[in-house]
This record gives C-alpha cells, sequence and structure tokens, in this order.
RNA sequence: GCCCAGGUAGCUCAGUUGGUAGAGCAAGGGACUGAAAAUCCCUGUGUCGGCGGUUCGAUUCCGUCCCUGGGCA
C-alpha cells in the first residue's frame, strides 16, 4: 500500500487521489480530526469535487462527542486496507496523524484496554490532587516511567496511573514488549515536508481560504444545534478561536489570527514528528504540486515492480 | 510653530534610585508506544531612536536633533 504523511497544508489529499486515480486505489483517512462528521470545512475534509469518483473511507465515521484513538483506528484501517486489496484495489492511507501511521506500519504496545472506572477514577485524583501531586504518587507507585514525564504532561500521565492501575504493571515495563502491526504489509511511504516559510505560508492562506468557504457559519450552525465547546470535535484547530469570535470575546480578525496561529504551531510539531519518527521511503521537500506527479507515480510503480 | 506623551527583542510592553536589561506573544529546537489537530520540555545580545555633554562608567541624568501619537495655534 501507499502512504501519504506529512504536516497539514501540503496537498497530501490531492496526491492521494491522484495516485489512487491514476493505479485505481481508494483512499484511506489517517487524519484524526478527519474522522468526525462535522466540521468538514474546518478539518479541510476533502470535498466531494475532491474525491472525484475515487472510493474515500473512515472520512466521517464519528460523532462530535466520540473521542477515537490510535489502536482503534489502526483496526478500522486494517480493515478497510484488507477488503480493498480482497477487491483488487491499492490502498493509498493519507493523513498527518503521525501516531495513527505508527499504530498501523509497526503497532502499539499490547495493553489490555483500561476499564472506563479506572480512567474515570485517575482523572478525579488528577483533579483533586492537582498535576504536581499526581507526578509525586506516580513517583511513589512506577519510579521509571515518572522519571521520563514532565509534571505538566496531563495525558501521559494519565495513561501512566492506568496502566499501573489496571494492569499492576509499570507502563515503562509494558513499553518494552514487542509490538506488532494489525496486518503485514509493505508500504510505499510518501512524506511531504516544505521549508518552513513556505508550510506556514500555506497554513494561513489555507485558514483564510476556509473563511471564505464559510467556516465561521459551519461553526454557528454546530454550535446553535447543539454543538458545545467541551466536545471532542472542537480539538480541531481553530474551533475555540472562532468559538471566541462567535461569543464575542475577539473580533474576527483576531480570531483569524490566533487560528492561523495553532495551525503552525500544530505543522512545526507535525515536522518535528516526521522528521524524527518516520521513515519515508520517498520525501518531498515542497508543497505537492500537479507537476510532480508523474515523477511520484512513476517511483511508485517501480516500487511496485521490485 | 508651541505644549504634552512616547521611541527598549520580530510585536505589545516592563525595567534599570547611573554598573550594558526581562516578561507575554511570535519565532527556533526537541519529546512523543490506545485522547495525538492531543499533551509536554528547552531556548531571550537587543547599536535600550541618532549625535554630543556630565561621569571612572550613560539605556538611565543634561542638551540637541529625528520619528510616532495626541492637544493648541
Amino acid at each position: 500500500m501507499v502512504i501519504v504523511a506529512g504536516p497539514t497544508a501540503t496537498g497530501k489529499s490531492r496526491l492521494a487521489v491522484k495516485i489512487a486515480d491514476a493505479l485505481s486505489g481508494i483512499v484511506i483517512n489517517a487524519d484524526s480530526q478527519q474522522r468526525y462528521r462535522d466540521l468538514p470545512i474546518l478539518s479541510a475534509r476533502p470535498t466531494p469535487a475532491d474525491m472525484a469518483g475515487v472510493p474515500h473511507k473512515l472520512f466521517g465515521d464519528l460523532g462530535p462527542k466520540d473521542t477515537g484513538s490510535a489502536a482503534e483506528w489502526a483496526e478500522k484501517a486494517a480493515r478497510e486496507i484488507t477488503e480493498a486489496v480482497n477487491a483488487g484495489l491499492l490502498p493509498v492511507v493519507v493523513g498527518g496523524t503521525g501516531l495513527y501511521l505508527r499504530a498501523l506500519m509497526e503497532g502499539l504496545i499490547n495493553i489490555p484496554m483500561i476499564p472506563a472506572e479506572i480512567h474515570a477514577s485517575s482523572e478525579a485524583l488528577l483533579a483533586e490532587i492537582g498535576h504536581v501531586a499526581f507526578h509525586g504518587r506516580l513517583n511513589e507507585r512506577d519510579p521509571k516511567i515518572a522519571e521520563r514525564l514532565a509534571p505538566g504532561d496531563t495525558h501521559r500521565l494519565l495513561r501512566a496511573w492506568d496502566v499501573i492501575e489496571a494492569t499492576g504493571t509499570s507502563l515503562s515495563v509494558w513499553q518494552t514488549t514487542p509490538t506488532s502491526p494489525p496486518l503485514s504489509a509493505t508500504y510505499y511511504s510518501i512524506v511531504t515536508v516544505p521549508e518552513r516559510a513556505a508550510l506556514y505560508g500555506a497554513c494561513d492562506a489555507r485558514f483564510h481560504q476556509m473563511v471564505e468557504s464559510g467556516v465561521v457559519e459551519e461553526l454557528r450552525v454546530f454550535l446553535d444545534s447543539g454543538g458545545s465547546l467541551d466536545m471532542p470535535v472542537m480539538k480541531m484547530l481553530g474551533a475555540r478561536e472562532l468559538a471566541s469570535y462567535l461569543s464575542g470575546a475577539a473580533t474576527l480578525n483576531e480570531a483569524i489570527a490566533a487560528a492561523q496561529a495553532v495551525t503552525r504551531h500544530y505543522a512545526k510539531r507535525q515536522v518535528t514528528w516526521f522528521k524524527g519518527q518516520f521513515n519515508a521511503s520517498l520525501s518531498i521537500s515542497t508543497q505537492y504540486s500537479e507537476r510532480k506527479t508523474e515523477e511520484i507515480l512513476s517511483n511508485i510503480r517501480h516500487w511496485v515492480l521490485t
């Protein structure tokens, strides 16, 4: 299968469609936020026109209150991939969520599901005693993992606590167990990493484009029809910023500038991830553009043959 | 032309009772093993508007000039 990865706003979706179109494939989403059914403009989900007759999977499979996870996604993706291959189609997985791609390509450590009550009590404890004390407690239970975690690192602290509570074994021990991917496959992976100024320019321009396409109205309608700020969808970049405009706390221009800034920050984090955590078959050092299509396709064809 | 208030980091500003300066944001680097568009960690030299003067020493005091905003003519 083919993987198209890279930071946001680099033209991954268009490239994926080109590849799928040329090599009779289907596109499978590996972007955590584009899985949400709501707010398609804000998540930069491909429009029906963008999809250009190519089948697209795992776009919009989550409701606004759902929380996805890398492992759960990887299993779904593995099913879609198997199905596609059985139908004689080339799976083209596209997205910027690095952890999702890792879960698919390498697998995650095989820890049993944490019971919801345990996670809830971990959260309650953290809320009650605060980060520093919580980190201290973790250090008593599981010093090996605690020393690697910053006291402010909410998610990882909770995860480590959940794991020791639910399994009695340190997450650091679990992390030494071998991982295995949900399916065995070979990958041709492409990563788009443009030079910084171009990347940021693209982020800014794309958010501007979203405004022209009606994101503000999209969010207004969502919030007016039962959506609220504490739902998991609202971690979409720009959601809070635009909401503060809608509530009158900021001007539109301020909201746009703030949303562009968080988008840039995210893109930067992605660059760091793909640089350090992802080993690509082909790295493209600019935005994707139509002119590169032939070269990329011939690389893929060559890979298929070998 | 006159009178105020300013001119300090990319931006908004603090500050130094004279010993060459620091916050927020921006920016840069990094981490990442079932919330990942999440969650974190690290990084602050800049002719303190220009030129003179006083002083051992001036970003700080004095003079002058330039620039910006406001007011009066």
